[in-house]
RNA sequence: GCGAGAGUGGCGGAACUGGCAGACGCGCUAGACUUAGGAUCUAGUACCUCCGGGUGUGGGGGUUCGACUCCCCCCUCUCGCACCA
């Protein structure tokens, strides 16, 4: 008997399926299709990390399942390959971005080949590809001409390391999702998608996908969708009104003063001449505040009084106008109405600076005197003019109606999700399609002066200005209106916008015309199953459903949900720890994939832990999976080398019943992406084929059964360890691939045993277990039970007060 | 601080709508085969035990004939959000 040589075998299958182009997928059948959909990589110099092996592994297994149970599955594979790393190694060593890049992408198509997945390897798409971003320039020419793309100066989030603007959804808790690096602010004039316009349309499309609860909940959180009013302040002694936002306009009449925002424009124009020099010094403080910091729960609040005095529309007091850095410019209005009665934030700044509180809701409907803290739950409206003794969660409709019908103030609804920042003043992007002409201004291209070229001779340099700039050839172009010089947007696009769209690429990769061809797209999308990381929530996930449901809007396709069914892959860790560099305790796939081959490691992950959970590396863990593959390939040489040649039917049975419920099991659980307990099942089954043939001599042995048997776990054990199948399944005679063949069916019936074993259960505990035959009377059933000894011994002498029965399962007899 | 999820042998992890806790694997113990074993095969393996049994799913209470599972309180960990007016 032999070890089984993996090495070699993966190879053969991996060329073989390669020469017959048998994952390829035929675009033109629709019929029963499956798109399965792995997020697309960066393709980094370095190899392939167990993150990238834990994404694509059991996706592939799941997608093989697929196949073999008769859909027309479309994997594809391709490369987000933009980005600052490349960039940055070109600074570093002064190879270009662009050969770093096909460098890198050769490797790692090398190093996928070797996982033996199913990917189409002739459908690639590469996004750093002109054939590629050229469409990327098109998405923002069509944002562009209705009114979804503008640009406009803004305090932006700024990486000093990365040199560059950030996204909003890129800075987590204030620093740069990519480096690390704490993000600061800066007024830069920059390109936004209007993503703000949908707002609404993205959250009623949760309704309609299959995620994961905590990824929806993520973006609702995100979108921060919240009701209100918009109420109008005129500021005494001026023309000028302040508007703010507030979700509780029910205590309108309990405000004591207004804040603004530190940045907030009326600040300059409001501020008193007595009050300018602490107002300066506290905007001018606050600039240098970083965001952490601002918006840190802990902070105690601080603010400077302006000087001036807004009027409450409702009872026309006057109330001072306070800066405080507390207050965001970027939400609502930049404003607010302070009541600190009813208000935890603002009661803390009314007490710190001794401003009035003034109790306009209360628990009973009486006053409470002096408050201890703010009162935020419903009660009931005093102080509060014609208002009071409404309760006050129907006094906001009554309150908004009666601001409404005065003409100082309408209902509202408000959103915390901005919009989507997109240029990068970074290189290794797609250009944004637009020239800057001294006449006629802003100017779009047109379509057919796509794509704009990456040119390949830039200066890399640290600075903040795109490398784009120090091409005169590139910057240096005439106005596509009037003819006239022009200079080009050096900068480029967040390569964010270019995995917005990559899922329609796939299905016509090639396509010359467009950047999709509509017909192919509705037939092949949405994605049926897309898996990937849970960290890109409120990220990719959010702006490629923006994407689609602008294509949806303008008529280019029939469907506004990219992804109709989401998965997130849990996390390896290792001894409980995060895989990272910086802990050094990264395991590379690259040293268990030579020692074992790739059936073994990635069958090995998938049965680490629940793949939604991850699991724990350990490199001990893997010897079983091991033993496992190589107990598989023995089983087979040994039913060759001694054929079953009998009829025995008393063992079988068990056999036979095994194969039938391993079937059942396996199925079931890789419905659900319990790839563990589904190999399990399979180690059971090989256990249990195992004993038959040691136990019965080979001309004895049940030939039918045993042969069904081994036949049946090749093809359940295929979408697991491809390559192990394959080779099996040619050895035992069968001409064409296993992945033509059809998942096996099963019996439900056969899936059961003859009898059960009955647990009986005295005062709850388990005293005996009766086999018994299925589906007895219960008088039957507990007749058999009280002859039994076990049974006897703790009855004997007590009283049975009751007796309860659990049909084919249970009996447990209370006594005293 | 708020929200969500989790806590099970020496280890990774199983357990469907409440019904034999610990499937499967690692490790460990003993045996078989071997010149050898880090190969393979067989058996055992939660803990305690006076061998009758007793105790066990983070801790404490509760519901139930019966709780890893449901309810309440507390502890720990992970993730997400974090002055959003």
């Amino acid at each position: 008997m032999s070890a089984y040589p993996f090495a070699e075998i993966e190879k053969k299958w991996q060329r073989i399926w390669d020469e017959k182009k048998l994952f390829q997928t035929d675009i033109s059948d629709a019929d029963n299709k499956l798109y399965v959909l792995v997020m697309f990589p960066y393709p980094s110099g370095d190899r392939l990390h167990i993150g990238h092996w834990y994404n694509f592994g059991p996706t592939d297994t799941w997608a093989r399942y697929k196949r073999m149970l008769g859909y027309n599955v479309f994997e594809p594979f391709g490369y987000d390959a933009f980005g600052l790393p490349a960039e940055n190694y070109a600074i570093k060593m002064g190879v270009h971005p662009a050969d770093s890049t096909a460098e890198n992408i050769k490797k790692f198509r090398e190093q996928m080949k070797a996982i033996g997945a199913m990917y189409d390897f002739s459908k690639e798409v590469n996004t750093s590809d002109p054939e590629y971003y050229k469409w990327t320039q098109w998405f923002f020419l069509m944002l562009f001409k209705n009114g979804l793309a503008y640009r406009k100066k803004a305090p932006v989030n700024w990486c000093p390391s990365c040199e560059t603007v950030l996204a909003n959804e890129q800075v987590h808790d204030g620093h740069c999702e990519r480096c690390d690096t704490e993000v600061t602010k800066k007024d830069l004039a920059q390109w936004f998608f209007k993503i703000t316009d949908y707002a609404e349309k993205l959250l009623e499309g949760h309704d309609r996908v299959n995620w994961p609860e905590k990824t929806i909940t993520m973006q609702k959180n995100w979108i921060g969708r919240s009701e209100g009013a918009q109420i109008n302040f005129t500021v005494a002694d001026s023309q000028d009104t302040i508007q703010v936002f507030t979700t509780r306009p029910d205590t309108l009449w309990g405000v004591t003063y207004m804040v603004l925002a530190p940045e907030h424009p009326l600040v300059e124009k409001l501020v008193t001449d007595e009050q300018r020099k602490a107002v300066n010094d506290y905007v001018e403080q606050s600039r240098r505040v970083s965001d952490i910091d601002r918006t840190s729960t802990e902070r105690v609040k601080t603010g400077v009084f302006l000087g001036a005095y807004a009027i409450n529309p409702v009872n026309s007091e006057q109330v001072p106008i306070w800066i405080a850095d507390y207050v965001l410019l970027t939400y609502g209005t930049g404003c607010v109405m302070a009541v600190p009665a009813h208000d935890t934030r603002d009661f803390a700044f009314a007490t710190k600076y001794d401003l009035p509180i003034r109790e306009v809701i209360s628990p009973n409907g009486q006053p409470s005197g002096e408050l201890q803290e703010a009162f935020t739950n419903v009660g009931v409206m005093i102080n509060s003019g014609i208002f009071n003794g409404t309760r006050s969660d129907e006094g906001i409709g009554k309150v908004i109606a009666h601001l409404a019908e005065k003409g100082i103030g309408e209902s509202k609804i408000n959103y915390k999700l901005r919009d989507w920042l997109i240029s990068r003043q970074r290189y290794w992007g797609a250009p944004i399609p637009v020239v800057y002409c001294d006449k006629c201004g802003i100017v779009a291209l047109k379509e057919d002066d796509l794509p704009v070229l990456l040119p390949r001779d830039v200066v890399f340099k640290k600075g903040g200005e795109s490398p784009l700039k120090s091409n005169p050839n590139f910057l240096n172009t005439t106005c596509p209106d009037c003819g006239g010089p022009a200079k080009r947007e050096v900068d480029t696009m967040d390569t964010f916008v270019c995995s917005s769209w990559y899922y329609l690429r796939y299905p016509n990769h090639n396509l010359k015309t467009a950047a999709f061809d509509k017909e192919t797209v509705n037939k092949w999308l949405p994605v049926d199953q897309y898996i990937g990381g849970a960290e890109h929530a409120t990220m990719h996930l959010l702006y490629a459903r923006f994407f689609t449901k602008v294509l949806y809007d303008l008529g280019f396709i029939n469907f506004d949900e990219p992804f109709k069914n989401l998965f997130h892959q849990g996390v390896i860790t290792r001894e409980g720890n995060k895989m990272s560099k910086s802990r050094g305790n990264v395991v590379s796939p690259d040293k268990f994939i030579v020692d074992y081959g790739s059936d073994t490691f990635r069958m090995y992950m998938m049965f680490m832990g629940n793949y939604a959970d991850g699991g724990d590396w350990s490199d001990d863990g893997i010897v079983g999976i091991d033993r496992f593959t190589n107990r598989v390939w023995r089983l087979m040489e040994m039913l060759q080398e001694n054929p079953p040649s009998g009829n025995e039917s008393e063992k079988s049975k068990e056999l036979e019943r095994v194969r039938h419920y391993t079937t059942k099991m396996v199925t079931n659980d890789l419905d659900r992406f319990n790839f563990n307990t589904a190999i399990s099942r399979l180690m059971e089954m090989v256990n249990t084929i195992y004993s038959y043939v040691q136990d019965v001599p080979s001309n004895e042995q049940n030939k039918l059964v045993v042969s069904d048997a081994a036949e049946t776990l090749l093809l359940l054990l295929a979408p697991f360890a491809p390559h192990l199948a394959e080779e099996l399944w040619a050895r035992t005679g069968h001409g064409d691939s296993i992945f033509n063949a059809s998942w096996p069916i099963f019996d439900d019936m056969k899936t059961m045993k003859n009898t059960y074993q009955c647990v009986v259960q005295i005062n709850g505990k388990v005293r005996a277990n009766i086999e018994m035959e299925f589906d007895q009377p219960d008088v039957i059933v507990l007749e058999t039970v009280l002859a039994d000894e076990r049974v006897i011994r703790h009855v004997d002498g007590k009283q049975i007060l009751k007796k309860i029965v659990v049909k084919n399962k249970l009996v447990n007899l209370v006594v005293k």
